[in-house]
DNA sequence: CTCGCTAAATTAACGTCGTTAACTCCGTGA
DNA sequence: TCACGGAGTTAACGACGTTAATTTAGCGAG
């Protein structure tokens, strides 16, 4: 009686194809440039066969952009975390923009894309565990004396904002698109030391 | 002999009705669902007449870019700007942050979209002028030895990454769509007074 | 006055996109 | 053996950006 599990198997084979070319496809040419058609024939089936798996295209995007955060989770943990915290936000700053530099397109969708206004992430989710990495580092820096006595949600976000903008810019433009000057070459590693820095105690 | 100029001023006419229109649909709804049709619908014109003034439509959107970096540029520097470098700073974050929280659709074109590969500001371009006016101010922070003395170009743009960062994410994100925890009310200026801390001597 | 030219505007159409409807095919269970 | 259900296909729809062909209007030259 291994029927419908056989079938669930296979279905889910070929909801995998479709995902995996979609990723493909999309970290080369972005969401725009993307075709469901494009899709179904890299792996072979028709288009309509997509829409026996998902939704529609925002649904197919939206599962690729789930497991994007869990491949950022994965990133954000994989490498031994450094017992100092503030090291630790270091690490994890580093870790975020390679991250973001090296899948320039999926970072635009997973930061930088409105969400349909009926979705909000769970805590349980990997984008919530991500940054509750990174705001459990800033508890630890407070109570460690580390870092200034502010609220340690807010501080969190402002670090996460600094990091998103530095990054954000140079998933966008080109170098020699920055306004008036070239980017630094190490405007990322700037960004991080200098709000490090700001949340520090002299 | 005033009739080529008349003919010309007529066109022109048209090209200001066509970028007005534009620019509300867009402010409204975003570049993706802007369409050519609702743009010649909303000034009564066939959506072909748009071709005889623009190229297409990214030459149409970028005609109008160009027109709100000068918006910008004029937001930046109406307001009398404080004589203290540091506080000059915080006006022109504040103003930008503004800016981008007013017409969150063209702030993301302006500045989350990607350039045409070709196309690079030039130094008389309002955008260049924008970060000009932040250059300069930190140029004087650091003379006044408020700011620490690293490159001054670095610094303008660390500063500017870290504000884009913070306005970003609120014209991405709604409220409940943040990850674990809603944004600050005060995010933006947090961000502000973080990222100036971290350039000011002690 | 009229003819022909120029240029703006329009209508019609093309190719592509996301998506839906109708149909085919095939393994399964009664 | 046969009806059922579901995965897959083909065909098609409506909307989009864009182009080609056509119409229209105004001006100068004969």
């Amino acid at each position: 009686m291994g029927i419908t599990q056989r079938r669930e198997r296979e279905k889910e084979e070929v909801r995998r194809k479709i995902l995996d070319a979609a990723r493909a496809l999309f970290a080369r040419e972005g969401y725009d440039h993307v075709t469901m058609r494009a899709v179904a024939d890299a792996i072979e089936y028709s288009a309509t066969t997509i829409y026996n798996h998902f939704e529609d295209k925002e649904d197919l995007v939206e599962a690729l952009c789930q497991e994007d955060f869990a491949q950022l989770l994965a990133v954000l943990t994989e490498t031994a975390p450094p017992q100092d915290p503030v090291e630790r936000i270091r690490a994890l700053g580093q870790a975020y923009a390679g991250f973001a530099r090296r899948y320039p397109n999926h970072y635009r969708f997973m930061f930088m894309t409105p969400r349909d206004e009926g979705h909000q992430p769970k805590p349980d989710e990997p984008g919530s565990r991500s940054f509750e990495l990174l705001r459990d580092s800033v508890k630890q820096a407070v109570e460690g004396g580390r870092f200034r006595n502010e609220p340690v949600d807010a501080m969190a976000q402002v670090i996460w904002a600094s990091l998103h903008g530095v990054v954000a810019l140079l998933v966008t433009y080109r170098e020699e698109q920055f306004p008036c000057v070239p980017p630094a070459p190490d405007l990322v590693e700037r960004t991080i030391e200098n709000t490090l820095r700001g949340f520090s105690v002299s």
